[in-house]
DNA sequence: TTGTACGCGTTATCAG
DNA sequence: CTGATAACGCGTACAA
């Protein structure tokens, strides 16, 4: 059993005290260049690495934050996220990432996992989930943020975009293409802000002309390609048949657009479809979708900003909104009747 | 500043030592039930977690295991990686996840970052890639396998599929159709030896029928729908131009069918194409891929059982093969002069 | 600028 | 079945 290096052999191996060998490497300006380079060469010689568990032990904090997120299957989640990493790991501090798969208990248990391993900090996604994972982050006073969401009066630091301004930005465009008849196929609400901000926010631009949003016109599905094709099927047998449908994102778009297809019926010309998010997804399908960009990069980026500076600074963190903005492709046009 | 509880605390609650509490903990069935019920009492009332550091320093294992992945922005590693992080956690262990950008040295940096963290086992996506990695590896005495990919005469442990045997029936496919004119459309092969295969594969099936695979109607493009957008458009301004167009992967074959109408023309009417992975975007597209069915799912958990009985047993991991199939959609048909 | 020495929270050995 | 106690590897007062 080759045993690993310790910090003790590369004490021994530069003539230093294991002091020395630890300043160099968290604070290499406190120690003289001539003992910093024996102590370096050491280390590269004996292929150290400070051990994990060691190092948590001794100094409280592991360069660690995690982040669960409903699931790792989704293209949404993965663009945000890598820009997050990336910036995390470029101030050495790794990210962690849990699942929840849309369920609050297997979201509490992750966090309990994430808080056993220590994190310095933590994120997750959206506001809506029960007390108790509030609880426990404040009880074990570790910094967390909420991402994908904003609301300008929520009690947490949350860095994301008003999901009801952008869903009702989008209604609006459909509306003054001249739609009245338009359906929603949302995603699964249950505690799921984003779901219900993007529903609200089509609630919002239909009620100010006058047009209501309810069942059986709005109905809701998994983020799924093949559950979307099934809701869209059932709006689509609705009579009036709906000339748009607005989709809670671009996955469940490209079920719909679908749907439309397997109906005989073309997109735009006879029923329209919008998506939500902007994923390489949209540019994909065919008509490429007319959809909500979001900066998913962007948010990444300043979430991982954020976090390191309520790890570094014990300040509590900000709320920050992103813009979004529409991208008209070709899945939306003027309903048929006025073609 | 709320200190949390430690395992002193949980034991003093409980009127027990520390070591018995540890024992609850890790070997539940050597302590008397009754004693147990009182630890468990404590730890509940406490909210007492372990920590991680000291556990690792004490036991030297982290139950732990890291992944680097090339992109997380992939639907075809996801699928995979959410299997396998299931497995772990079912099983107490959490993945770790961190990824290269298909870059080695990349890959590296981020294989020491995950050994610092005391990973217990590793794994990687392929085979290919510089040999300190794995020396790296094998220094550190830790377990690892290789994902994706499957070499008879591999000198690691790997559980994935035969890339080479999937794309030459699928070339093979192609050709039974009656394309004599093919071209592919493949991934970026440097250091990605699942690229090389899928296009040893289909060179193997032409070269079966004195069919030769080469440039210009053989191009690399990154695995994103504008690069082989563009890639796409470049094949069909050859002459002759092909009849049927063999993609690296899923998202490769929705940037070529775009390509493909771009130019005017109809899949699979005009041009076939063809993609490889069935990942959902598969379906989403018009019309739904022709492409190689991958077990993504069972792959992933069998690798995480493996990866599991070597942190366990400390036996050497298999080499394990999965079978992939063809599944039939819209995108291929016979070449435009048979029908 | 460098070294000494202690403590961090846990597991494991060994004795009872 | 349980308890006392010695590691485990590192960071950091404090002293020199």
């Amino acid at each position: 059993m080759n045993r690993l290096p310790t910090i003790d052999d590369v004490s021994r191996h530069a003539g230093v005290s294991t002091a020395t060998v630890s300043r160099c490497l968290n604070a290499p300006d406190q120690v003289r260049p001539e003992t910093r380079a024996r102590v370096e060469a050491a280390v590269a010689k004996l292929g150290y690495t400070p051990h994990f568990g060691g190092r948590a032990l001794a100094a409280n904090r592991t360069n660690t934050v995690g982040v669960v997120i409903p699931t790792m299957a989704s293209a949404m989640f993965a663009l945000g996220l890598q820009a997050l990493q990336e910036e995390l790991s470029a101030n050495n501090v790794t990210l962690l990432v849990a699942t929840s798969h849309y369920d609050p208990d297997q979201e509490l248990k992750q966090i309990r996992t994430l808080l056993g391993r220590g994190v310095d900090a933590m994120a997750l996604i959206g506001e809506a989930r029960p007390d108790d994972a509030y609880q426990l982050l404040q009880d074990r006073q570790i910094p967390y943020i909420l991402l994908w969401s904003y609301r300008a009066n929520s009690a947490h630091a949350i860095v994301g975009f008003d999901n009801r301004a952008a869903a009702r930005q989008m209604a609006d465009r459909v509306l003054a293409f001249g739609h009245r008849n338009i359906a929603m196929l949302a995603g699964v609400t249950t505690w799921n802000d984003r779901a219900v901000g993007r529903i609200e926010g089509v609630r919002d631009a239909l009620a100010a002309v006058d047009i209501d949003l309810a069942a059986p016109y709005l109905i809701e599905a998994p983020y799924s390609v093949d559950a979307s094709f099934e809701a869209a099927k059932a709006l689509l047998a609705l009579t009036p048949r709906p000339t748009a449908i607005i989709c809670g994102n671009d996955v469940q778009a490209a079920g719909a657009l679908h749907a439309v297809r397997d109906g005989g019926l073309a997109v735009p010309d006879d029923v329209s479809v919008v998506g939500f998010d902007d994923i390489e997804l949209a540019r994909a399908v065919e008509p490429p979708l007319t959809t909500v960009q979001v900066p998913h990069r962007r948010m990444g980026r300043v979430a991982a900003k954020q976090l390191l500076n309520m790890i570094n600074s014990n300040e509590p963190g900000d709320r920050m909104n992103f813009e979004t903005s529409i991208v008209e492709r070709r899945s939306l046009s003027s309903p048929p009747n006025r073609h």
